[in-house]
DNA sequence: TGTACATCAGTGAACGCGCGTTCACTGATGTAC
DNA sequence: TGTACATCAGTGAACGCGCGTTCACTGATGTAC
């Protein structure tokens, strides 16, 4: 689990406890978001398995959304993690290599936490809007580790993509905002292709974790999905 | 909403307004999915709307499951539907043509149904598993129609894609049995690319209806997407 | 065509259950002087 | 260091709500003779 707000010493033994029963909240919301989902995870039930009662969650979550919230930082965060760790690995000038690490670290962070990954990336839960403020920065982590493998790629001269197809005209200006908010140089066909790459690769995580192939269909999964990958790494055109 | 049982004609009254009853069960049904999500698609609810008294409706559908089941069926055949119709205006030889006419016909259909799209293509239900006996036919019918355009492209010959990279060595026993279930003859590469280009296509549609790419970072989302079938068009080679 | 019986749609009450949230409270912990 | 007060975690009862499912029933529709 991603650590909270850090530092438990030199804090009061009160606000330590709170820290840990908080933590607490968070994993035993975990556990009843892979058992019973996100729509019917419920407070009272987080109480019971903390060993509280039902009202006394409310010293430490202001709602039942603001545990969805909780749970939807911490993993974004805990996903955000697992894919810095596996690029840590490999050389900033591996750019296939590092398109792949990434992959493969969305992948086994969601065959391993899929009912989180299903928050994250599945159905929006009824009901629930999840507060930009809080989980924009957590929720773009992956993506902005993405971009930045092209963008080193293209800035090191080593991206050979053919810019046809050409995106249409009126996606110039999309183009241009993403370029200027991601502060990249990267041309709109490469961001365009970038774009792809990234919904192709959580296609791919979703279609697995989800069960869209079938049980019994594919015995090597992860071999299907390391060539889906190279795949991927030649449409932005790295190597 | 597609047809259910077909003939009402030659049949006695009684059985007419029960074919109707059911009907309405599956639209009110799905009105609810949109509103309150499948994990809380509730028979009183749905009793209530048809003007029922609840326990009513257990004359018609024998368990909530089987609520969700009618539901996941119609949805697949409302899409499945969709894509044929599509299809219906371009020319098996155009290829390229056949392939976008699908993508366009998901996105179309998932967007204006989201909701009976994340049943079919979103997080699982927490507790319900699909019959498979029911679901697989109907659940099949545009990753069939998808096989079909890349698979008529190879008997044509006019697929020109590249055989790197390669499989795994180990994909090669799966992708025989789906060589031989799916009656084709596609090589290997071809298919294990065709894997990628459905996965891909629905990514790209979930990734815009599970609203991953942002509010407002996309003016013109159908554009990109556009592009993205452009590119897929590309990655299983035709043209 | 008429009658006797079987089938079926819909009723209303009941079962036992879980939910989110509020509120007044008790007792322990922390802090200012 | 000791005391007085403020803060805070946790309690237990209560609110009003909705859920799936079962069951014995009534009355209308359908069918066999």
């Amino acid at each position: 689990m991603a650590t909270m707000t850090g530092m438990s010493d030199a804090l009061t033994p009160r606000a330590r406890a709170r820290e840990q029963t908080m933590r607490d909240i968070v994993r035993i919301g975990r556990t009843h978001l892979a058992t019973e989902g996100a729509a019917a995870l419920s407070l009272r039930a987080v109480a019971r398995d903390l060993g509280l009662v039902s009202s006394a969650v409310y010293r430490y979550v202001a709602s039942r959304d603001e545990l969805l919230t909780l749970l939807v930082v911490d993993g974004y965060d805990e996903l955000g993690d697992a894919v810095d760790t596996a690029l840590a690995g490999v050389e900033r000038s591996d750019h296939a290599g590092r398109l792949v690490a990434i992959g493969r670290a969305v992948r086994a962070w969601a065959l391993a936490e899929p009912a989180t990954y299903a928050l994250l990336f599945g159905s929006p839960v009824p009901g629930y809007v999840a507060p930009a403020e809080r989980t924009t920065g957590p929720g773009t982590r992956v993506v902005t580790r993405l971009v930045e493998v092209w963008e080193d790629a293209w800035l090191a001269g080593v991206v050979a993509v053919d810019d046809r197809p050409t995106p249409a005209p009126g996606l110039a200006e999309d183009l241009a905002r993403i370029r200027r908010e991601l502060a990249i140089t990267a041309p709109d066909h490469l961001i365009a292709r970038g774009v792809l790459v990234w919904a192709a690769l959580f296609g791919c995580v979703s279609f697995e974790v989800f069960g869209q192939y079938g049980a019994g269909t594919l015995s090597r999964p992860e071999d299907l999905f390391e060539h889906h990958l190279a795949v991927l790494v030649g449409t932005v055109g790295l190597r």
